[in-house]
DNA sequence: CACACTATTGCAAACCATTGCAGGGTTGTA
DNA sequence: TACAACCCTGCAATGGTTTGCAATAGTGTG
């Protein structure tokens, strides 16, 4: 029989009802209504779970408090106690919460990093570079892939938004047509960085490199090795690197009085596949190229794959000029001439500026800053028309 | 003058200490210390902190208990109410603190991965395989770098036992000694799968491929291309991939009647500085090798690179095998014929299992399972001597 | 109307660490 | 002796979410 929880009572009880798919009774007597608990003897789950400052505590017989102050160094606290405290904690494998921490302190010690893909070394660099700095400095980082597909970068925003990220740093996708989905952070309080891939909204912090210049140079030095049909692989018309390596391309033509031609510019979206097609676009013109600047390594890689298919000899018919100096452009053979990036410097600089907005008081009062680095043009083989 | 906080008396008040840098008073009248509370006037800061359930309960004037089961899809909530709360929750932008969340439910929603390094494309694509897998279950993905350094994975595994990660993956770096550091995790009840770079201790759950059959199949394809001096690049001893892969090399060998040549074999650190320096060794032999086999491709491609500059010809007077087919393998020249890993299967099967140790209700019961997967030769030019 | 029962909602504890303030004990000094 | 100053420690609220249980309103039935 049911007896009342409170007076012992069986006679009083009646069912009132299903909560939750349990019975409930009432007790007449005392007028309580109850559920019974639950049917497994709540053997307390013995999974040892990670040791918490109250643990710590109870052992040494002083409040959480004092082992709080005692582990973060604070003064005020008695040298023996904070001694004893340590001790304890090593014993115990006492690793803080991060979690409890962050909601406490409302700071995740986490910075989150949205990168288009990191199967080319060119985004590991830069992360490992931001690494460097992150990690002494206590933070870490949450890698994000938006896998050039612009729904997947929203997505991770709002992974990281629920993260409660202190700050940002974001290259964006191919196809990104704005940086409405950013703006939550910026709302949030949240600082962001934006690096190699951004948008036209000036109003942000921002590391690039001259792109402009960089272009300019390559295509200069193409033409100084005797191209005169110069074809562009350029990237997607919404990134800033698209546009002003365009630019680049264009006015180092122009000044060299070449005349710019339409059908040697075809547009990739950064897909592995599409920069195979556009070269075979280019090369199927009547009147193909002999230069080729692409807007980056691997595009020019696939280029350079499909001449040597074709048995197009390079250097001497197609001369090529990348873009950021990939590891594997060394190994290609010829090696390919390519605009350097300092991708280790973007990263840190990067986190560096992100830093100094996490820490200022009032991120509001935050000049946006556009921070430049430079490229340097790494001569190769695949460039070399008179050597 | 100042005033009790309690009485409001002005005589009975008392200087008494400073307590942490501020005045504190003491009223004789009413025995009361106390304070003077912040000088600024408690402007409460206006920073617009992300929304809650609290601000939405507030808005629709309910308990947040009721928008946390109107969030989750709970029964017993009026469809109305679920509805309200939904629409009130994307006006305002509500994104779940997830901090807080694991805190409750003592569940970070995160894994961890420690990989030794990410500048190849082999590790990213078994991330990637992992991120497929997670990111659709609710999970993200925390990716450590141990840079090939033993006191970086400690403090790594320290790091994610402090954000709690609810798994963990791991690949180990080539100077652990042992995985006792990974004992913690068993400790806190924290599942850890091992993939590909794992140690001797077989109580555990792992991911690898078939080293010495990969191992086995590479060298027996250099003898039927007609290799006699066949050369080792091997991995650091303590890691299981550099003895299954050496042992694959000396049965190939022995079943072939060939001599085990000790001055063949050569122990490489996985530094790629190192990887040159040990092809230079062997080329330097009074007799060098005319096949060489290394522990992975960036080693062979090392070789390759080393033989290039000394007038070498591969395949002819070297022929090669690496061990992997990171992607840049095809693109050298001659094509490297190298074992492929599935890279991503790894990493899926990886944390499908790390899932189903978290999922199962009592993670002691679950056996440890050692899963292996297959390689494929995949044969290019730097093998094929006679075509 | 009394009662059983359902559907829905609210209350409060718990998770763990931080921190402002209260208040204890002790030393120094006039 | 009285009081200022110091040193140290504890209490309790806070942060955002989940969830067991209590409680309410409403519905149906005899």
């Amino acid at each position: 029989m049911i007896k009342c929880v409170k007076c012992g009572e069986v006679d009083a009880i009646a069912k009132s009802g299903i909560v939750r798919g349990k019975q409930r009774y009432y007790c007449g007597k005392c007028d309580y209504y109850f559920t019974l608990s639950s049917e497994q003897p709540l053997t307390i789950n013995h999974k040892r779970h990670p040791a918490t400052i109250l643990d710590i505590a109870r052992e040494l017989q002083i409040s959480k408090s004092t082992v709080s102050r005692a582990l973060h160094g604070h003064s005020d606290i008695n040298e023996q106690t904070r001694k004893a405290v340590l001790e304890t904690a090593r014993r115990m494998e006492y690793q803080p919460n991060l979690l409890a921490y962050g909601l406490a302190k409302n700071k995740s010690m986490t910075v989150g990093i949205i990168v288009p893909e990191f199967i080319n070394s060119f985004f590991p660099f830069i992360i490992i570079g931001a690494q460097e700095v992150a990690n002494p400095a206590g933070y870490h980082v949450l890698i994000c892939q938006s896998n050039e597909s612009y729904p997947t970068e929203v997505a991770n925003t709002n992974v990281l938004l629920s993260s409660r990220v202190d700050g940002l740093l974001v290259s964006l996708t191919g196809e990104t047509p704005n940086i409405d989905h950013f703006k939550k952070f910026e709302r949030a309080g949240i600082p962001v960085v934006y690096f190699n891939r951004v948008c036209k909204d000036t109003n942000v912090s921002q590391v690039i490199v001259d792109d402009y210049d960089g272009a300019f140079k390559g295509v200069v030095h193409l033409i100084e090795n005797g191209c005169r049909r110069i074809a562009h692989i350029a990237g997607p018309p919404n990134l800033q690197i698209s546009q002003n390596r365009l630019k680049g391309y264009l006015d180092a033509l122009a000044q060299h009085g070449i005349e710019k031609d339409d059908s040697l510019i075809v547009s990739y979206d950064l897909n592995p596949q599409q920069a195979t097609l556009c070269a075979k676009q280019l090369f199927d013109l009547p009147t193909p190229p002999d230069g080729l600047f692409a807007v980056n390594d691997p595009a020019a890689i696939a280029a350079m794959l499909v001449a040597k298919e074709r048995g197009i000899k390079i250097p001497e018919e197609l001369a090529v000029v990348g873009f950021s100096n990939e590891p594997t452009s060394a190994l290609i053979e010829p090696g390919l001439t390519t605009l350097a990036q300092p991708m280790g410097d973007i990263g840190r600089t990067a986190i560096k500026m992100l830093f100094d907005q996490i820490e200022s008081e009032d991120h509001e009062t935050i000049e946006p800053e556009t921070r430049v680095l430079k490229t340097t043009l790494i001569v190769r083989g695949s460039s070399l028309k008179h050597k």
